[in-house]
DNA sequence: TTTGCTGCAAACGCTTTGCACATTC
DNA sequence: GAATGTGCAAAGCGTTTGCAGCAAA
């Protein structure tokens, strides 16, 4: 899986001309399987122990290239930016306690429609507490 | 309408125990019945209007104790936060084009559940084009 | 060789904060 | 009179930008 998400990034990039430079190659390392929704701030701290030296810049133009072809998805939550690498169809999550945000698999259901508007996307977030912070209110 | 929405305002802050401040009575005025989802930018220029050197600081505090005490919600949809002072459950319809929000009544629905999380509210988004701007698209 | 990408640092926009003063209760 | 709220300005944070140099194709 994890070796197949990497391929399938390379390709992405190379199909939209995109060059594949040391830093992006160790970005798609970094975060083709990671299921953190990490902000560009936290995907750069992790970043600079594998690539010493990489620039925040350079972090914000690979995650808004990735996002502009379709290889993965930002997520507007509230405070900064996350980023999911994950595009198929899916809902989030959030733990209002500690923040967290969790992939929640999408239920089959009809595409939903606006009057008076042309949908393209639909996204849906669950807000509460996580299983762990939820325990931990109650005792 | 207009006027019980701001009367119930009035009625929130005063049993929040919130001080019935000259600035906050101006801010109910222009906020209470808003239907355009403003930033505290947009609201605060819109205020200088009628409350000339009211401190941008007076808006965010206000509008986070708005917030805090229920009588409106913070949408975190990118970009500036936007307040919607309908606090009744609905979702929003948010323009890719001209970055208009639109309200969108929620369908009747089974309360959403997510395996491990306890969900205290759930968010929708739907993101595309506004009539307008398909319109425009089109040409 | 030709682009496009990188790093740096400065600038940006939104939001929060600290503090002296004013105002509400 | 005792809090509480206000305005101001500065600082905070996430993000973007401009540009000279570098590296991928």
């Amino acid at each position: 899986m994890a070796e197949s998400d990497q391929a399938k990034w390379v390709e992405a990039l190379r199909g939209a001309g995109l060059r594949l430079t040391r830093q992006r190659l160790a970005m798609v390392e970094c975060f083709a399987d990671d299921v953190s929704h990490p902000t560009a701030q936290a995907l750069h701290a992790r970043l600079c122990a594998r690539f010493p030296g990489i620039s925040v810049a350079t972090v914000y133009n690979t995650l808004s290239a990735l996002t502009a072809i379709g290889a993965c998805r930002k997520l507007e939550l509230g405070g900064a930016s996350r980023f999911d690498p994950n595009v198929t169809p899916h809902d989030h999550a959030v733990c209002d306690d500690c923040g967290r945000v969790r992939d929640v698999q999408r239920a089959r259901r009809a595409a939903a429609t606006v009057p008076g508007f042309e949908v393209h996307r639909v996204e849906r977030v669950f807000r509460g507490l996580c299983a762990q912070c939820a325990r931990a209110a109650r005792v």
